[in-house]
DNA sequence: GTTTCACATGTAGCATGTTACTCACTTGGA
DNA sequence: TCCAAGTGAGTAACATGCTACATGTGAAAC
């Protein structure tokens, strides 16, 4: 049968699956502790099952999902000793790329722009504390001064283990008070990478993973 | 814990499919620039296409194949930038990682009784010129120090990390002459971080990277 | 009241049928 | 000889049928 609507759709329902199931659970529009099974899905986005479990199989993978044999899908729910895996993880990955980032010759101007644009926006987000909207602009953010490194395999990285630290689990409310005091951060951290300023990036990052952590436990 | 003993074998076929495909592909079974269909490893394992197909997925997303639409799997080729992508990100952790080692307290002695038992080995494997064994015991050895720090996610992914680089697409030869070569290093490595030395350890690991670098390129 | 067990329900898991695509090869015309 | 359209084999990709299993439920047995 035809694509519908789509002229040229070429790509495999199972990327299409996993995108918009990814999407779904980093929007918080699963509900953890329930099961979901992979009929659910093939009716919601009206494809058959079998990409659906493909998608839902990667997820697995990819750790945003568990799997109940014979029972469904559920979100995975992170302990703590999950969360400071992760935050050393990032702690490895995220603090030597700032310094890189500050210590590049020539300097990733263009990535600067957009991250400063990204920024901007965010500030807008958090004035109007539409909570998604930041997270997502966090996101895009952080993976764009990554990404400036060049290296895509360290910001596939980077976005996979922030994309981990959405899951539930650990609280995650009261985020809305501190949206404000983010902005500045993003700011400074920025700046110091544009004054070519690797030791003060390196302390910035460092603090905001530290306070994360602290925050979350 | 063996499943020789395990009265029923519960585990998905996808699952097995998986490890089996990826121990093929590490140990050069699987031909480079040849493409492989999934009714090929569904009649060679004795099943179906569809958990096949699942497994195949899951190495495409690990950066163990490579998938061409409507034609088959394909073993992923590594180019330069690749490789040095992957080293970057070895060095991120696996420096870091043996600094940690060699600070902790108490020390992990069994994780080093392990480690000195898999030397032992490898030394061995080395004599003998047992290419294959060599590099699995390579594997292990590294693993066990590195799980040492509890860290699951930074184990898995130094372990990915590796399985990549075993990949062709650089020339991976001669390195039979540089067995005994590397035996010393491992020795070297496992004494600085008994010794408590972080820095020592961190030389070792760094100029083993630099030197693997500069071989495959 | 408590336990046991048969059964109904819904699911993953696997097998298989079907479609549509890619590409090598052939064929025919200039 | 060259090139272009045609065609056929093989494949991923998708849909669907079927099986085994995990679990909740309720009636029967104690």
């Amino acid at each position: 049968m035809g694509n519908g609507t789509q002229l040229i759709r070429q790509e495999n329902l199972h990327i299409q699956a996993y995108e918009y199931i990814k999407s779904a659970v980093i929007a918080g529009e699963i509900e953890p502790d329930t099961l979901y099974s992979v009929h659910q899905f093939a009716t919601i986005l009206g494809v058959s099952r079998t990409p659906v479990r493909e998608a839902l199989l990667l997820l697995v993978q990819e750790g945003l999902l568990t799997m109940d044999r014979n029972r469904g899908f559920r979100i995975r729910q992170l302990t703590g000793s999950d969360l400071s895996e992760i935050i050393s993880l990032r702690r490895m990955l995220e603090i030597p790329a700032v310094e890189t980032l500050a210590s590049m010759t020539p300097a990733p101007v263009t990535a600067f722009a957009e991250a400063r644009m990204l920024y901007d926006k965010l500030q807008e987000a958090a004035d109007k504390g539409d909570f998604l909207q930041f997270l997502s602009l966090d996101r895009r953010f952080h993976l764009t001064l990554v990404g400036a490194l060049g290296n895509s395999r360290l910001t596939r990285l980077v976005g996979e283990l922030r994309d981990q630290m959405q899951l539930p689990g650990i609280r995650r409310l009261s985020i809305s008070g501190e949206l404000h005091t983010q902005g500045p951060e993003h700011l400074a951290l920025l700046t110091a990478i544009q004054d070519a300023d690797p030791g003060r990036a390196a302390a910035i990052m460092k603090s905001h993973l530290d306070r994360t952590q602290a925050d979350w436990a």
